[in-house]
RNA sequence: GGUGCGAUGGCCGAGUGGCUAGGCAGAGGUCUGCAAAACCUCGAACAGCGGUUCAAUUCCGCUUCGCACCUCCA
């Protein structure tokens, strides 16, 4: 299965490649832990999710690795508010970070590092620019990489220095830099930081954030690696810094393949903290949604499009979702214990279609036509299916599901029929079979207020909570 | 000011130089005692103005509007 992405490195469309063989090294830029993480911010992480599955579907051993930035300057002024020590400030959200990807269905990545538990590696990737002559100390005791010093610093967001300049408000006098464009590696300590500081050669204080990413992505990856992603505002500056800081410091390419998704917005508008428009998971499980609906919701458009966040797209998610799970109970209910025999054509079909989809930069909408043209016509081939075949129907939705993860996750258990229930609706058959219409009607309708629907088919009743 | 992206039917959202995206909502139908579900059919769109072309929603230009980035940001 050949599989295109999007670089934002070269702008065009490219077929995958491996640096070694099946295995894949993925860096993905995780949250910063100082809040509830929003569901645009999920966006990101279900897009890497997508991402992570696609490149197992096609067979490669995928080692993704996904930080933890818990120290910056929100973290610290939240540990300070409150009064206790940061680690101690950010575990709660960390927890919470992890509680809401699994109610996303997100794959776990191969493992999450701290900022805080890679100081060391980052003194030493700090002390390597400054050997190097690429970083500088600045009087206040910050250190900074020297653009100017690294040729090609740029090529990411295919800015050059010259337009960096114009329209941008930043008080040189705040900085002790040399260069307009030169960012902190390293900040020294002051009294905002309280105990949060460390001891490096040039002195007290904490690293600079394009830093982390640097030197955890290649401790955990090595030097050159296959694909780094993110929300696509951290393609400049951020990812465009930790390009300079490895390539500086190796003197090789620092990844092959980047990839941004483009944000979410609401009204328009980019979902954000600093906007105030934004949701948690936390908001939407309130009112009522589940992690299963909202995953449907975020994968239904294309990465790199904005997506607008809507309650409707939440409702439409919801119906279509009902469909799939009855479509697939009744093909269960059709397979019984049979082993899958030959798929028929029309799903054969459609896993083609959806290869071609997932293939073509992790094209989603595309993949959920084919997967929605499944269940309708398995649906429609149905009552001519035999049990081996329903079974290998199945599993051309379970192949599918391996990149979607949204036919068995957060599927409501069906709750057991409670004997008064039962009773009810034993009731209403045999006044069916009576023809007894008036009397089986009003039993439906006290089955219904009590939260169960009916419904009649050829093999007879069946019973649905709500 | 610089750079980049976008504008698709009631809503969400793909895609293509000529041929149905898909989902939700809506209309009609089949089935059913009725209902529900399912299936079938249908209506409905490519911001505006030019240009290229036999043919443009798709390519090019301009206009309008919107969004993002330009050292907090998924």
């Amino acid at each position: 299965m050949q599989l295109n992405f999007y670089n934002s490195l070269t702008r065009s469309l490219e077929e995958f490649k491996p640096l070694n063989g099946k295995t894949v090294g993925f860096y993905s830029c995780g949250p910063t832990v100082y809040n509830f993480a929003h569901i645009g911010n999920f966006r990101a992480y279900m897009f890497e999710d997508i991402l992570h599955r696609a490149l197992a579907y096609a067979g490669y051993t995928v080692r993704q690795i996904m930080n933890l930035t818990d120290v910056d300057d929100k973290t610290i002024r939240g540990a300070l508010q409150q009064g206790v020590p940061l680690k101690t400030f950010t575990a709660p959200y960390i927890q919470a970070f992890f509680d809401d990807i699994k109610a996303l269905n997100i794959m776990p990545a191969e493992s999450y590092p701290a900022a805080t538990d890679h100081i060391p590696e980052m003194i030493q990737l700090v002390q390597t620019l400054m050997d190097k002559g690429l970083a500088y100390k600045s009087p206040d005791g910050s250190v900074y990489f020297s653009v100017d010093r690294l040729p090609g610093y740029g090529k990411l967001a295919h800015l050059d220095r010259s337009q960096l300049r114009s329209g941008v408000r930043v008080s040189q006098d705040e900085y002790t830099k040399e260069g307009f464009g030169d960012f902190a590696v390293w900040k020294s300590w002051d009294t905002g930081d309280g105990d949060v500081v460390w001891d490096a050669p040039w002195g007290k204080g904490r690293p600079g954030w394009h830093l982390e990413c640097s030197a955890m992505a290649m401790k955990y990856l090595g030097e050159t690696f296959d694909l780094h992603t993110g929300g696509i505002d951290n393609l400049f500056p951020h990812h465009e810094n930790e390009i300079a800081q490895a390539e500086a410091t190796t003197g090789k390419d620092f990844v092959k393949t980047w990839m941004h998704c483009a944000h979410l917005r609401v009204n328009g508008e980019k979902m954000s903290k600093s906007l105030g428009n934004f949701f948690t998971l936390r908001d939407l499980f309130d009112k009522g949604f589940t992690g299963r609906e909202i995953r449907m919701v975020l994968i239904s458009a294309h990465y790199r499009q904005p997506l607008n966040f809507t309650f409707d797209a939440l409702e439409a998610a919801r119906v279509s979702l009902r469909r799939l799970d009855e479509c697939y109970d009744a093909l269960a209910a059709r397979a019984g214990d049979a082993a899958p025999g030959v798929m028929p054509q029309f799903a054969a079909t459609q896993i083609t279609a959806f290869e071609t989809a997932i293939g073509d930069d992790l094209n989603t909408p595309e993949a959920l036509a084919a997967f929605y043209t499944l269940i309708r016509e398995s649906n429609s081939a149905l009552p001519s299916l035999t049990p081996a075949e329903a079974a290998a129907v199945i599993a051309a939705f379970e192949k599918m599901d391996q990149v979607l993860g949204i036919v068995h996750f957060g599927r409501k258990v069906e709750a057991a029929v409670p004997a008064d229930i039962q009773a009810l609706a034993d009731e209403r058959q045999a006044a069916r079979a009576a023809k007894n219409w008036g009397e089986s009607d009003r039993l439906r309708d006290t089955l219904a207020a009590k939260g169960w629907i009916v419904r009649d088919s050829k093999e007879g009743q069946t019973l649905r909570h709500e």
